[in-house]
DNA sequence: AGTTGAATTACACGGCCGTATAACAAGGGG
DNA sequence: CCCCTTGTTATACGGCCGTGTAATTCAACT
C-alpha cells in the first residue's frame, strides 16, 4: 500500500474556506442536490472524509456556506458607500444601482439563493441568518432614505424602505433569472426611476451628477 | 404469490394529476431532493414503477409539475379580474392586491418556486415555461396600466410595467419568506402606495372606493 | 363468460448518498 | 533524528436513488 495520495497540511481557516467555496460552486452549478459530500471534497481537492473533520455534519457545512453567500451579497451592495459621493440622494442612487447590477445581479447568485431557500425555511439557524441579512440590508437602505432632505414619519420611513427594498429585490430576481429579457442598463434606469418616484426624489439626476465626479 | 397489492385503474388524466400534485407537495415540504420517484409514488398512492408508465423520465414529471405551479399562480392573481370592478384604476389595484396576498403570497409557493429555479436555469423547456409565464403576467399588468386615464409612451409603459412587476415580485418574495416581519395588510398597503406613486395614481383610494361596491 | 390489451405491481440492477472508523503520513518539538 | 500529535486518506456500511423488465390483475369488449 504505497500509492496513497500525497497531501499538504493546511490551516483550518484555509480548509474551511476551500470547502465552503466548493460547496457554493456546486450549488450554483447544479442545485443543492449536486453539492454532495464527495463532489464538494473533489472540488476542494481533498477526500471526502476530510469534510467531517471540519464540519461535524453536512448540514453544518451548508449553514456556513449560506452565511458566506449572504455576507458576500450584502458586501457587494455596500461597497459603493465606502468611496461613494457625499450627497444623500447620490449615495442612495449609487447603492440602489449597485444592488441591481452585477455582481449582485447574477444568475449564479440567484440560483445559489434559491438553492438554499428550503434550508432557510426549515432550519432555524439558517432562518436567523436570512432574517438578519435581510433586515440588515433594509436598515442600510432605510438610513440612506432617512438622510434625504425631506421629512417623513417613522412609519412612512419604514414603508418607504420596504417598498424600495421590494423594487430592488424584484429587479434583482427578474434581471438574474431572465437576463436576456432586459436591455443593458435598463434595469438600473427603471430601478432608479421607480425608487425616485416613491421617494419623490430625482435619483437619476443625482446619479448622473456624481458619475463625473467619481469616475 | 397472492398478496399482491390490489389497485383500481384510473384515467390517464387523473393519474397524471395525482402524480404532479404529489410531486409539488413533496418539493414544497422538503425541497427538490425530497421529491424522489419512490416518495412521489407513495404520496400519490401508487407504486414507483407507475411513474414511468406516465412520464418517460423523472425530468418530464418535473417539467409538468413546474408548468402546473406557474399556471396556478398566475390564475390566482388573475381571478380577481373576472368579477372585479370596471374602473381601470380599481382593476389595477385589485390585481396588485391579489398578487401580494394569499394564496399567491405563501411560504409554500415561494419554496416551490425556488425548488424549481435550478431546473429553470438549466433546462431549456423549463426556461421557456418560465419566460412565458413571467412575460404573460407582465403583459396583464401592462394592459391594466395602459387602461389608466393617462398618456404614456410605449417605452414608458414598458418601464412602468417592469417597475410595478418588480414591486409585486419583491413584496411577494419578502412576504412569503419572512411573513412574521410584516403586519397584517401592511404589504398590500405598501404595494398599492408604491405602484400608485410610480404611476401617479391613487390606487389605495380606488381600492377603497370599490371595496364596498363588490363585497 | 372468455379473451385480450394495458394499467399496475413487483423486483432487480448499478450507482451514489451521508456517515463511521481505521490506517497512514506530514511536519513541528524534543 | 526520531517521536508524536493530528490532519488526511482509505475503505466499509446500510440505505436510497433512477431506471429497466417481467409478472400480474383489472376492466372493457365481444
Amino acid at each position: 500500500m504505497t500509492d496513497r495520495r500525497p497531501y499538504r497540511r493546511e490551516t483550518e481557516e484555509r480548509r474551511r474556506d476551500d470547502l465552503i467555496a466548493a460547496a457554493l460552486d456546486l450549488v450554483s452549478e447544479g442545485g443543492p442536490q449536486a453539492a454532495t459530500v464527495r463532489a464538494i471534497a473533489q472540488r476542494a481537492g481533498v477526500t471526502s472524509g476530510l469534510i467531517r473533520h471540519y464540519f461535524s455534519t453536512k448540514e453544518e457545512l451548508t449553514r456556513a456556506a449560506y452565511r458566506r453567500l449572504m455576507d458576500r451579497m450584502t458586501a457587494d451592495s455596500a461597497i459603493v458607500l465606502q468611496d461613494g459621493p457625499a450627497d444623500p440622494a447620490a449615495r442612495l442612487a449609487w447603492f440602489v444601482a449597485a444592488s441591481i447590477s452585477p455582481p449582485v445581479v447574477d444568475p449564479v447568485a440567484v440560483g445559489l439563493w434559491a438553492g438554499f431557500l428550503h434550508g432557510v425555511q426549515r432550519d432555524a439557524a439558517m432562518r436567523d441568518v436570512h432574517a438578519a441579512t435581510y433586515l440588515g440590508f433594509r436598515d442600510v437602505l432605510q438610513s440612506l432614505i432617512a438622510a434625504l432632505p425631506r421629512t417623513a414619519s417613522a412609519t412612512q420611513l419604514r414603508a418607504d424602505a420596504i417598498a424600495c427594498n421590494a423594487i430592488i429585490d424584484g429587479l434583482w430576481l427578474e434581471g438574474s433569472v431572465l437576463p436576456e429579457a432586459f436591455a443593458a442598463g435598463e434595469i438600473v434606469d427603471i430601478g432608479l426611476a421607480a425608487v425616485g418616484a416613491i421617494l419623490k426624489t430625482d435619483l437619476a439626476a443625482a446619479m448622473a451628477a456624481t458619475k463625473r465626479d467619481i469616475l
